[in-house]
DNA sequence: GGACACATGTAATCGGTTACATGATTAC
DNA sequence: GTAATCATGTAACCGATTACATGTGTCC
């Protein structure tokens, strides 16, 4: 998902300033999507400006900068919709504590029990900031995805904490030098 | 990750060519990890070799170029596994689904029933790509993964099952409240 | 006769991040 | 006083992809 894209995405919840944008991107709903920084959102903004798929009106404000509050037009809506009606490309995860997992016994029990602690936590925060959003509006897509993300934190978790013992086994296995323990 | 850890990775596993190392990362074990193209695996490759990280040796072959066959040094481990020692980047799922779901008042039922099909076939073509790898290695961090990764596929897909027509319903509800953008 | 697997590599390009530049306001 | 939040934007850089360039063997 292009900034381009994450950007029209979050507009048509509604107008937005690009810092906006970047906090949604970062820290709100939109970053199970995707995240974005201020040199690439603004440039974005201002090429969806030239191309006529946003409106910007600048509020002027006392002390800060001017707030270049900006809004999605017809033509940005259609461009977002009909992306996401062509062939969606496959979802991904990428999963750092999977390869350290990997490799397990190379690394021993120690650093392999830190990882788990850690993916578990990172877990936790997620499961944490998921069931914190209100859903009041009528877009209920945003209600199901959210039930969906925190179904799927709290059976990982549930997996993590069944069997990273084992892990951490396999881990001290390799430590005392005896290839394999038998399974 | 970066192309660089991912040929440094695949190579604790055995030599491997840049060729091979490209088809690992695309469609082997290493595809959950990171996809790499050849524009990018033979230059970190030449790196890797000025860095004394890995050594090559050239098999000649009748009529095809001579493979150029990479095996990692002490160095190379070294650096590979103190990499994967210091703090962690977080774990992140992508979903251009979930995107598509998000907006499934606005879409329509149609289009959300294929994005569910699409999803679900996606789960069972990794699913079965996963219970294919077999492992007789002493490495059974690889096992662990695996069956963690299969674990993971298979809930999510039995949530879809369960809970796809509220989506689909969304999705129709709001086709007959309000009609949808210009289709 | 055509598509595909094998096999290596470079050049142009792109999409993005990081660091820089600026500056007021508010809370600790 | 100092850190964080608000607020915009640019320039340098970087990592990677895409397309290009080349060529044989094999299967259908």
């Amino acid at each position: 998902m292009s900034v381009r894209s994450l950007c029209l995405a979050i507009l048509t919840f509604g107008d937005a300033t690009g810092y906006e944008i970047r906090k949604e991107s970062t820290e709100g709903r939109f970053s199970y999507f995707d995240d974005a920084s201020y040199g690439s959102i603004y440039p974005a903004l201002a090429r969806l400006e030239a191309d006529g798929k946003v409106t910007v009106r600048e509020e002027q404000q006392h002390g800060k900068p001017a707030r270049k509050v900006y809004s999605i037009t017809e033509a940005g809506r259609d461009e977002f919709l009909a992306s996401l009606c062509e062939p969606q490309a496959p979802d991904t995860f990428k999963s750092p504590f999977l390869l350290i997992a990997m490799y397990a016994s190379d690394l021993g029990p120690d650093v392999i029990r830190r990882a788990l602690d850690r993916r578990k936590q990172q877990i936790l925060a997620e499961l944490g900031k998921m069931q914190e959003f209100g859903y009041d509006d009528p877009r209920t897509g945003e209600r199901w995805i959210n039930e969906y993300g925190i179904a799927c934190m709290k059976l990982t978790l549930a997996y993590l904490e069944e069997h990273g013992d084992d892990l951490i086994n396999i881990a001290k296995g390799a430590d005392k030098a005896a290839p394999v323990a038998a399974e």
